[in-house]
DNA sequence: GTAAGTGCAAAGACTTTGCCCTTGC
DNA sequence: GCAAGGGCAAAGTCTTTGCACTTAC
């Protein structure tokens, strides 16, 4: 049901020229079901083709952040972590024990964050919601 | 009727050692109205006393943060910037044509995003949540 | 063929730290 | 007095960039 993003293809209809590096990054985030760091993408990308420095995906990611292929976060740990543009937004909750991160999406507070803007004066228009918690006790 | 917070009041109830360098930092950050950055900070202080070093600063952010009594912000720049710890917790709205930075409060908000947490099985112990808009026009 | 892309290493921006001197309590 | 704090400069971490070589179209 579910399909894969495929960065490649969109890569493609921006009209970037399509490099063997470009390819295999690209493939690397659309197969990516976290948020991996700079480092962890050139890891990953360098077991499928060993031909990739650091400072290309540093430029690859530049790159499809600005066309919005992909999402950038700071979660607070100083590098950046990014993530395939996903086709609709969401927000992150972060496990503060464990690092973990999941991914929520809530209309609500979609609704309620434009409203506040527009109460104060603003048009939205784009939002960074970071939930930092931990798990429930059973008991709690 | 609204009453300074008196930062070098709250370090010394916390026991920290009161050097003339942190009396100066604890002051600037007490005035300040906005979000410096340390540079900033750095610059402020020494305007009132030429002997603070960049370094001090630094680690006083650091030990103030850890206490509780400063508040880190990461607005996306690269560089990290603080407030004293306000009395009540509030957001950021982020003119990104300005960089200018207001803040607010909103119950609402605060409530539903204890609620999204619990729904997801976490008890929030922190949040973030960050504004990126433009000013309205009128005609909007 | 040619402009765009890449690797490499150097340089930048921000932050931390080791060492020795200074100072608060 | 003595351990905690500070200044200074060196080092660390993450990211960008200049230059010469390579490659997509």
């Amino acid at each position: 049901m579910e399909e894969a993003i495929d960065l490649e293809t969109l890569c493609q209809q921006k009209g970037l020229r399509m490099t063997d590096q470009r390819r295999t990054i690209a493939a690397v985030l659309s197969k990516a079901k976290d948020h991996p760091d700079i480092e962890e993408i050139h890891r990953r990308a360098a077991l499928r083709d060993s031909r990739i420095s650091l400072a290309t995906v540093y430029r690859t990611m530049n790159l499809m952040e600005e066309l919005g292929l992909v999402d950038r976060h700071e979660f607070g740990d100083g590098r950046a972590r990014f993530e395939a543009a996903p086709d609709a937004h969401h927000d992150h909750i972060i496990n503060v024990e464990t690092g973990e991160i999941v991914e929520f999406v809530d209309p609500e507070l979609e609704i309620l964050q434009r409203q506040i803007a527009e109460r104060l004066g603003y048009r939205l228009v784009d939002h960074r919601v970071e939930l930092f918690a931990v798990r429930l006790n059973q008991d709690e």
